[in-house]
RNA sequence: GCCGAAGUGGUGGAAUGGCAGACACGCCGGUUUCAAAAACCGGUACCCGCAAGGGUGUGAGGGUUCGACUCCCUCCUUCGGCACCA
């Protein structure tokens, strides 16, 4: 009988929906396992392989604790606002209201083809009005705990696509849809305060079981600093810098400041206000990726004035120059050119006195910025360096001249977007109230119909034209008032959508505390690492922030994460241009939904990705022909499984068992090659290996798996039936073959009881005439036995 | 530069202190065919050798151990994150 996979896929998918297989009882789950994948965007050109690939291993996953005894929930959604669609919307003249609907049903067959164990039942949207009235009450409980507020503020700005982006979406100071350079704008903003969470976010990395990979991402991302804030006498009065080095302060020799630092123009003298307010202009002139490159040559200007520094008293020069950054820190710095590369730099550029305090323990060329020992500076010579750090700070700290300081690298998240495709902010500005949070009751605050919702470069959202939407009453004197017109980051949708997937239709409450109880936190989410800074911290932030608010019970949202790798074509990324992308449409009409899914997680473990091969899946189609033959063709007997078939079916079961425990399906699938490479040899197949081989065959081959199941004939789906369970005793043959080496060295195999003693093993080992031979020479120093191993003769 | 991950046949990978290369792709040979494709069977780390056999081998070099792909140290390379961040 030929495997005719279409009819099987069919005739399974239609049985599980029947049954409702894949819809858990929430509420009276007795052994809730929350087992989440990362929330898709319904592009246009439809579910991308790299994605499916993510959706499948947690699938596997998620069928693995299913039969394990776990009640499993697998919710799906639309991650559907945002700049991808609307930038599609602006490119193609379709509108985002028309096209969203039509590419989430596309999304929607595709997914349902690969047979994801999904429970369609509870499938949220972010465009729904009743999803993102809960994005807009979140949004209200920031604000009303003061973490959600506005500011004027120089942000990020992508001229091509009109609006501000995050820090994350501008690496490299390039926008990361369009790749057009960006600009700083000043505009008035709304802010996320993530900063107040920056130590907790930090600190919370070291609990919890992610993968490493990703949390040194956020590590990095945080960027914490530890170090002092010290006070110098400036003629406009004192300036504190931010350093990591307060052991080199009797080696500043001079200061810098940021060119937007508010005291740079306050301190010129006379003569130099024209050069610094020029060279403060240059700057601001420069678009942030000039800026932020690394090794240009370091300019700057004299202020004319002069500081105080604390420790030796000197007068030292204070500069403006663009190497010193004012967002990070104070914005302004102590230069201490012997021990920084950068004021080295500076210092030999212009001519600024060098005075090196730190004596390295062997000489080295060049501008040292290691630790070592403290000279040319008073009574702290001698020391170490790392010592002197906490006296000098601790003395100064008495004068009320220095405190220890932290510093984060990690900016608050700014969520405003001057675009249409998103939820409104729910604020208005009221002449005389100033700005008013929309009150709850008023939610959600709808994004109106429009038509053209091209940006017209008044940095503006298209929504601010739209006088209807525009005029409102304050909610506080109810007066006239105008409502918010930017709507919120993307990001943000995101940030929560795995708690509304428990009550996606509940009016009343974002979610049934009840049930957040029961599933929350998330146990198992995998995704890729590209979201490791963006999507996983905020949800990181936003959960810390909901917990302090009392929406939940939890810090961290997922108790683990792994992530996934990415899959390549020929070794390139998947593109459009490269013409390289592989369509899971195509690939599921060829070969079924149980080979596609069977050949992505046979290329190697999640975590590493892989490279998509014609050639490979046609290998692993091969495969299931080969199981479907072998347990349709073959009679089937009711009678025990003995001898190296029983050892070959409990190895079996052990390696598939560890290759699902450690995301290396490869291994699990390798292993059920094997079985049914041997199990092709033999005239008969029995119920017990029919039965065993289904259930572990069930996460990779879901419809192939109830196809071979059915005919066990206990009237259930695999997915119901329960793992099977190895025998570590039966998982090992009665006897073993052993290694025997003379001095580490392989010199021949025995087999030998896999219950023999020492001393069976070794005089059986003795009798091979190689080693024999090998030991004549020199007397026997030792000898190793390592049960159902090896035995190692350790000679002369 | 700092932080993290990883280097194993022609390729993807297996083995995390005990027989390196499971399983698969590819390649070679065979069966089948008018032929090709497909399918099936066998072989396939490298070097020497007709063979039996011997030797070498997990990025490089050291170390620990009876025994190291695996643990430790130094270095190299690749990938990812951060980066004029004081």
């Amino acid at each position: 009988m030929a495997y005719d996979f279409k009819a099987i896929e069919a005739k399974w998918q239609e049985r599980w929906e029947k049954a409702r297989l894949h819809t858990p009882d929430l509420a009276g789950a007795r052994n809730p396992y929350y087992n989440l994948m990362m929330f898709p965007y319904p592009s246009a050109e439809g579910l991308h392989i790299g994605n499916l690939y993510s959706f499948i291993s947690v699938d596997c996953h998620g069928r693995y604790m299913r039969q394990k005894g776990f009640d499993v929930f697998e919710p799906i959604g639309f991650d559907a606002f945002g700049m991808h669609s609307e930038n599609h919307a602006l490119k193609t003249g379709q509108h985002p209201r028309v096209l969203t609907p039509k590419c989430i049903a596309n999304f929607t067959r595709q997914l349902k083809s690969a047979a994801l164990m999904l429970d369609w039942t509870r499938a949220v949207d972010t465009t729904d009005p009743e999803y993102y009235r809960w994005t807009q009450w979140i949004f209200l409980k920031l604000y009303e705990k003061g973490l959600a507020y506005e500011k004027e503020a120089p942000v990020t700005w992508c001229p091509a696509c009109q609006t501000v982006l995050a820090d994350e979406q501008a690496e490299g100071g390039v926008c990361e849809r369009c790749e057009t350079p960006v600009e700083k704008r000043n505009l008035r903003q709304w802010f996320f305060k993530i900063t107040a969470y920056a130590e907790k976010l930090l600190s919370g990395l070291d609990g919890i079981d992610w993968s490493e990979i990703t949390k040194s991402a956020q590590r990095n991302w945080i960027g914490k600093s530890e170090g002092a804030e010290v006070l110098f006498e400036t003629p406009a009065g004192p300036l504190t810098v931010f350093t990591t080095r307060p052991d080199t302060l009797f080696g500043a020799t001079y200061m810098v400041l940021a060119p937007e630092h508010p005291l740079a123009g306050k301190l010129a003298t006379p003569e130099q206000k024209t050069a610094v307010a020029e060279y403060a202009k240059r700057a601001a002139a420069m678009s942030a990726l000039e800026r932020e490159k690394g090794d240009r040559k370091k300019t700057g200007v004299d202020t004319g004035a002069l500081a105080v520094n604390p420790v030796t008293g000197q007068k030292i020069p204070i500069w403006v120059a663009d190497y010193v950054l004012s967002g990070y820190g104070t914005g302004a710095i102590m230069a201490v050119p012997a021990h920084d590369e950068r004021d080295h730099e500076f210092a030999k550029a212009f001519g600024l006195p060098i005075v090196e305090v730190i004596q390295p323990e062997k000489n080295v060329p060049g501008c040292y910025s290691g630790e070592g020992t403290m000279i040319h500076s008073g009574s702290y010579d001698g020391l170490s360096s790392i010592e002197a750090r906490k006296r000098i700070v601790a003395d100064l700290e008495k004068k009320g001249l220095a405190k220890f300081r932290v510093h984060y690298r990690l900016r608050d998240w700014c969520i405003s977007r001057q675009r249409y495709w998103g939820p409104p902010i729910p604020a208005v500005r009221c002449a005389k109230c100033g700005t008013v949070a929309v009150p709850e009751k008023d939610l959600p605050v709808r994004l109106p119909e429009m038509p053209d919702i091209r940006p017209d470069g008044s940095g503006k959202s298209p929504l601010a034209r739209l006088q209807a939407f525009v005029k409102t009453v304050c909610p506080k004197c109810k007066g006239t008032a105008e409502r918010e017109t930017d709507v919120s980051d993307n990001f943000f949708d995101s940030a929560w959508y795995f708690l509304r997937y428990l009550s996606p239709a509940d009016t009343e409450r974002i979610f049934d505390p009840a049930l957040a109880q029961k599933w929350l936190p998330v146990d198992h989410y995998i995704g890729g690492n590209e979201h490791a800074v963006l999507h996983l911290m905020y949800v990181r932030f936003l959960t810390m922030a909901l917990k302090e608010i009392g929406v939940l019970h939890f810090d961290n949202p997922f108790k683990r994460f792994r992530v996934n790798g990415m899959i390549t074509r020929d070794g390139a990324k998947m593109s459009k241009s490269k013409g390289n992308v592989v369509s899971p449409d195509e690939y599921v009409d060829k070969y079924g939904a149980d080979v596609l899914r069977t050949y992505l997680m046979f290329m190697g473990p999640v975590a590493d990705g892989g490279d998509f091969s014609d050639r490979s899946i046609h290998g692993v189609a091969k495969f299931l022909e080969r199981v479907h033959r072998i347990f349709t063709e073959k009679p089937i007997v009711d009678r025990p499984v003995v001898g190296d078939a029983r050892t070959l079916m409990h190895r079996s079961m052990k390696r598939v068992e560890e290759g699902f425990e450690r995301l290396s399906y490869n291994v699990s699938i390798a292993q059920l090659m094997e079985w049914a490479n041997d199990l092709a040899d033999w005239t008969k197949i029995t119920r017990e290996e029919l039965s065993v081989f289904a259930r572990l065959l069930a996460s990779f081959a879901p419809h192939l798996a109830d196809e071979l199941y059915e005919k066990v004939g206990d009237a259930k789906f695999v997915l119901q039936a329960p793992w099977p369970a190895w025998d570590p005793k039966l998982a090992v043959g009665d006897t073993v073959e052993i290694a025997v080496q003379v001095n580490g060295k392989l010199r021949g195999t025995v087999s030998i009881p896999a219950e023999a003693d020492e001393a069976a093993a070794f005089s059986a080992a003795r009798g091979l005439p190689k080693v024999a031979e090998v030991l004549a020479g020199a007397p026997l120093k030792k000898q190793v036995y390592v049960k159902g191993r090896l035995v190692n003769f350790v000679s002369g």
